[in-house]
DNA sequence: CAGTAATTTCTGTTGTAACAGAACTGTCAG
DNA sequence: CTGACAGTTCTGTTACAACAGAAATTACTG
């Protein structure tokens, strides 16, 4: 894996500039994708050689990698380094990443939208406009994370037979209106 | 609007930090913010003096909310300034942002794995585990894009009933196991 | 057809995250 | 205890997006 196919290259370009316009760094993401299409882990020399970025940084990355945990260190037997292996299940790898955001951003930003609408309760300087955007704000919130709360428990499979049943979903929910 | 009560403050300054960590520009975050809090409509002058950015930096982030088709031109009778309103129903709102993300990047992403995924099946120098890892992702993206798909169809009301629903909601679609 | 106000585009600056390389720490073998 | 290697942390540099201010453009108005 010292050096990549034409296509493993350019699968890991393209998810580290993806990785780039939702807020994670370019090697983070060009390091998980390179765990990601490993057969097997890989030591963090290795992963610096291949990606062409400083030892330091490799370091560095993993760890982020690590608390996101979608990265984890493993060992391999006659070998004292470090390897890191990536989760290979698409779905939980999703799973985990929606819901350490769900922790870190968005329950942050209820948090924020709940002491702003007491504040705006109480001192009036707050006009009231502001105070029902936020409620319509903090509604939406709190209507998504309850909704994902749900499908995230499906089984993988679920979500496919939930495409297959088409508009037949809604009726079958008694899910008509607005 | 010039001056900002401190409920107001907060909540732009949050969602200006929020929009950093998902790959937005803080003062594009800030402006709809700001836009989103205000009963009426703001000329570009009163956003730059209300923000403390300069007029030109207005300019430039007001074309990238346009852009985005979440904050439109109007003009008032009587004041030849243009003026920028936010949209203010929230769910349409993030609909509108996550169609675009997946136009922007979930459907490039889509077509590098399919693109990726045809030359690996050609040259073999691509060993066949990165075809298999490659399929996988490319499942996933195809089955939530369909799914989103369809779910982005429900009235706002639905997820809603949907929540209330609670597990009864996999029995009614028949989705037992994985 | 000036002259003014509004807006956009251009250009140079700045602040910050990302980074490389060095220094440091820890671990183990002999 | 010493040397070699793996890994982490620190420090200075760099690259780039974000930005302010100036210049240019556009749209009116009398």
């Amino acid at each position: 894996m010292t050096t990549l196919s034409p296509v493993q290259q350019r699968f890991i370009l393209h998810w580290g500039e993806m990785g780039t316009r939702w807020g994670i760094n370019r090697t983070v993401a060009q390091i998980h994708a390179l765990l990601f299409l490993s057969p097997t882990p890989l030591p963090a020399e290795t992963i610096a050689e291949t990606l062409g970025v400083a030892r330091s940084n490799v370091s560095t990355s993993l760890k982020e990698l690590q608390g996101w945990g979608i990265v984890k260190l493993v060992h391999i037997l006659g070998d004292k380094r470090d390897h890191f292996e990536s989760m290979k299940d698409v779905w939980q790898m999703f799973r985990i990443v929606l819901d350490e955001r769900k922790r870190r951003e968005i329950d942050p930003t209820l948090a924020v939208l709940r002491e702003c609408i007491a504040e705006a309760e109480e001192d009036k300087e707050t006009d009231e406009y502001t105070e029902d955007r936020l409620r319509d704000l903090h509604g939406f919130f709190e209507t998504t994370t309850a909704w994902y709360a749900q499908v995230r428990q499906w089984p993988s499979g679920a979500l496919t037979k939930f495409v297959k049943l088409g508009a037949k979903a809604r009726n079958l929910l008694g899910i008509t209106g607005g």
